[in-house]
DNA sequence: CCCATTATGTCAGTAGCTGACAATCGACAA
DNA sequence: TTGTCGATTGTCAGCTACTGACATAATGGG
């Protein structure tokens, strides 16, 4: 007997909070076309508030920063892969279930299952801009350690370890960030055809965790 | 405080290159002390600028922006390293090469003898300055990646290896800058006494880099 | 000592971002 | 249905980082 409108609200959304949400949309899916479209540095937020029809002043009010905007669907694709980890079953050494996390972050991306709004192409294209947009990069990298500290505690808390007292957490949520960001980056610069869909993200991850190791040996001969 | 100890010249000056040099000088120190004193955020260019007795525009030719000014010391203290790394002899193993790199810059920071301007002490000072000042740190984290692609080509040159085909020299690299930010994010937040000087911070180096093989071990147990 | 080069200053302008205040819109209950 | 309250938005004014253009002054070479 509580709701009137409809019977079953997964999230109670009134409908002052659904019109939020799509101008928020609306503002993400504009920035994105008109940065592919012309550049970073030369969209000013003036031009995407219009496209949307909203006060830059709105504008702001809904992203703290020019980057941000851009970074918002990374951002709900981060989002994904923490609470996907959190689900990973208890028993999985660390490493395993992170892998298999990001692996499954990219097969619901391929199914277009993500924050409704990613596809492969798209975080394609989205990683080619960021990695040839000095200020864009920088902000990603700062975003990316935040995410690091995140999955830090998930880590922490899965193995029952104090992250302040034990490094091993954070050291393999910073390592695992690092070998994520150089497949992305590895992912946006191939240009081989064989590689270009979710197959060819999975397997260049796997082929940069499986050369971690060795990285690491003391000889390379 | 900051000494400003310019005693050797290793190449031939004119008039007019030491004197830029001793502006640009004189701007970081200036910049350093007002971050310190009042925080980034509330130190305008013009501040800086007018604290050296040259125009705002001056400024802009020294630096590309606000954040390099601040980071200036830091980026030297990376060039000693690379230095120092093609230094090391050819037989060392890859990640020796590098710590021992690595506790050299510290060493002779804490001599005094990088860039005339850095100290151990004020190493810690500005560490904290960046960690607390996000859009620093992103900076610090984009000049960082920079770091790592000289790293791999050092890295790359030294085994004879073609970075483009195999994957080790950029993933040792990352991994290797990873642990040092760590560390140094540590070194910052630290605060027991007995840890504050340079032997404190190879100290944690040596830790951290202990931890990288549990930390990347199947099982935690 | 003069000339060519190069660092510096001045000025005007663009763009990101913020605080303050007023107008407007949606939620909810009388 | 309507009136009130709180949240969202627009407008405006202003600050700061940063840049291009042009004028001026300093320097090093001949």
């Amino acid at each position: 007997m509580a709701t009137p409108t409809t019977a079953v609200d997964p999230q109670p959304t009134g409908l002052r909070e659904r019109k939020k949400q799509r101008t928020r949309g609306a503002l993400v899916d504009a920035a994105n076309r008109l940065f592919l479209e012309q550049g970073y540095g030369k969209t000013t937020v003036d031009e995407i508030a219009a496209a949307v029809e909203v006060s830059q002043r709105t504008f702001f009010r809904y992203f703290a920063n020019k980057e941000e905007v851009a970074l918002a669907v990374l951002a709900d694709a981060e989002e994904t892969f923490l609470e996907l980890l959190r689900a990973r079953p208890a028993d999985e050494y660390p490493l395993e279930a992170m892998r298999r996390a990001a692996r499954q972050v990219w097969q619901l991306l391929d199914q277009g299952r993500v924050a409704e709004r990613g596809t492969v192409a798209g975080a394609l294209e989205l990683f080619e801009l960021i990695e040839s947009t000095p200020t864009l990069l920088a902000a990603h990298l700062r975003h990316t350690l935040q995410q690091e500290v995140e999955v830090t505690r998930v880590l922490a808390e899965r193995e029952g370890l104090d992250p302040a007292v034990d490094l091993r957490p954070r050291l393999l949520a910073a390592v695992f960030g690092t070998v994520i960001r150089l497949s992305h980056l590895t992912f946006a610069t191939e240009r081989e055809p064989h590689r270009q869909g979710v197959d060819g993200m999975l397997e260049l991850m796997e082929r940069h965790f499986d050369q971690l190791g060795p990285a690491l040996a003391g000889s390379w001969r």
